[in-house]
DNA sequence: CATGAATGAGTCTTCATTCAT
DNA sequence: TATGAATGAAGACTCATTCAT
């Protein structure tokens, strides 16, 4: 592993266990084995750390619902794909999810408003298999498209909390039960 | 308005602009017209004015849902009224939900320990709604009532970061759409 | 000696031996004996203190610029007296001297602005003395009486770089050298 | 251009246009389009660059008074030409001048003691040519002659901190007014 | 000759909290 | 009740220099 590997992979299980704030860059150096010079020497702040973390879990996600989206089954059945693959790769890759989905605001301005584009890609696509359905009469169209897609990923947000992975709950079967809820709720 | 309400007001308002830890207290009693010492006569210290906030809205909340969860409507409508009750006091107190709903794992260890179990004691309240509908037949069973409240919560935490009162929705809207897919998810 | 005095005139030594960007502020409240809180309590930033010791001198040497200029003997001894004062006063207050002679450009930008303009000022009433004596043809005019000003001014500055109180000239024979010379290099 | 040729002329701009402290090794190197390590294969540390900086302006300005004032010409002619070509020569190697003049307590307790011996050498020969002048009965002996090379060098200094060479004064106006005054003031 | 990763000591600044008054 | 001066520990970040390659 190299250097700026290992400072990812330290920074990623300390802010995902305390939050980035409770984080001193010291903390991640030590756990990476390297000096506070090294870190300043590949990344440009704390900062840029969080903003590493945060693109690769963004970026995956966004290729994988690409996709998914793009395939040629019933929409009902790309949905139920789609919401259930975002929470099997988040906890999948736990820590990371974690860290994105509690770490939002504190971005310094410039990277905030790059991600926040980014963002709103993801979320306008979900967006768009939604309203797919409503057009084709297979999905309830009373309650907005946009308010769906918010209300469900409040909920995979709201993963980091409470799931956790040595329970009895594998990944999937909370990506089933959240796809089925989800697809659920959409039935006219 | 006394002194300390001015502080906790003023907290509420600093705490879901930028979150705690974001948050001097230097910025707080400056906002409130006081001095650090006026501050610390009254409180123990900065975390004892979140856990203030915190007590507020969750006794506030668990007030209501115990209410509205012993009526005597049919456990689908009681069920509707509590989701869409909780979005629009949230609402309504935005500025406490949000210091709610972000700021969970501030607080020291102690009072993090007895915020947990209150905060249980709501959740399993919920979730008692959701099982009486289960056992009356008149929800699906297939996901556990557990996954299912947590799933909402998350949607009613995540109205913090997408919300604005200033937007086309009310909160009666998001209350009753939200309420909505939540009940209609539950259909068999 | 209140600590806010403390700190500026262990502050003032120490740039004045040193230059400010050799000295730690770590350094200043060893000497003013106090810690590192209790200066960020009075001054908003090392910068601060060096614009207070600049400040200092510069309000000083106006003033009394001001008042010998405003007198109503001839202009040439008007002139000879301005030019010995700021001689004298400035070895008065050496170490405050070395300061303001030396660190005028380590002022971070928008304080710098501020002090530029109240130094033009002084540049002014100096160079309005000469001007006044070309006129009344006491003075030769073929040398731009702005160039005389910086001349001036340069040889006081370089007072800090050579000046020792502890040699055999005293400030008063410093100030009639260099004011005859000024004077001298005048007559037509 | 080679590689130490580079690396001294981006120092000099950079030493001249913010001070030695405010420079960092890193845009150094940058600006010459080297590396840091390529830097130190050449140069022992950074005060290695200010002092061959250093070196090559007091070098040349010893030259040049030597020859001028080994002339032949009336000693006043002598002090007026070598007055006027301290200016020139300045302004004609501003920024390595500008070094010179500003950064002359940064260099290390070793080099600084080579420079000051070099520095007085060059003060005495100056000093000498008005001394010639005074036992000739041509210069005032009034004002010791340190002192008027002292107050004169001042004003060469100074000339880093206001002159322009996009201003309307030429280097030759700037050194003829400069030796003028200097002259002047010697007049009986 | 030259690279660039890595060091380690040092920089300024922030802040929750205490305490004499 | 309330002030505000003072603390002390911790914070992020910088930088001249070294060294294996």
């Amino acid at each position: 592993m190299t250097v700026p590997e290992r400072l990812i992979s330290a920074a990623t299980e300390l802010f995902a266990a305390k939050g980035f704030d409770r984080v001193a860059v010291q903390e991640i150096v030590d756990r990476a084995g390297v000096t506070k010079g090294a870190m300043y020497h590949y990344f440009g702040s704390k900062d840029d750390l969080l903003h590493e973390i945060y693109g690769s879990v963004l970026r995956m996600q966004t290729e994988r619902l690409e996709k998914i989206a793009a395939g040629d089954g019933p929409v009902v059945e790309r949905l139920h794909a789609a919401a259930s693959d975002v929470i099997v790769t988040s906890i999948d890759n736990f820590d990371q999810a974690k860290v994105y989905f509690r770490s939002a605001d504190h971005l310094a301005e410039d990277k905030r408003l790059a991600m926040r584009s980014e963002r709103r890609r993801y979320h306008e696509r979900f967006r768009a298999l939604v309203e797919e359905g409503q057009a084709a009469g297979v999905f309830r169209a009373d309650v907005p498209a946009d308010v769906t897609v918010h209300y469900y990923f409040g909920a995979v947000h709201h993963l980091a909390t409470w799931y956790s992975p040595d329970g009895v709950l594998s990944a999937e079967d909370v990506g089933r039960h959240y796809a089925d809820l989800l697809v659920g709720s959409l039935r006219p």
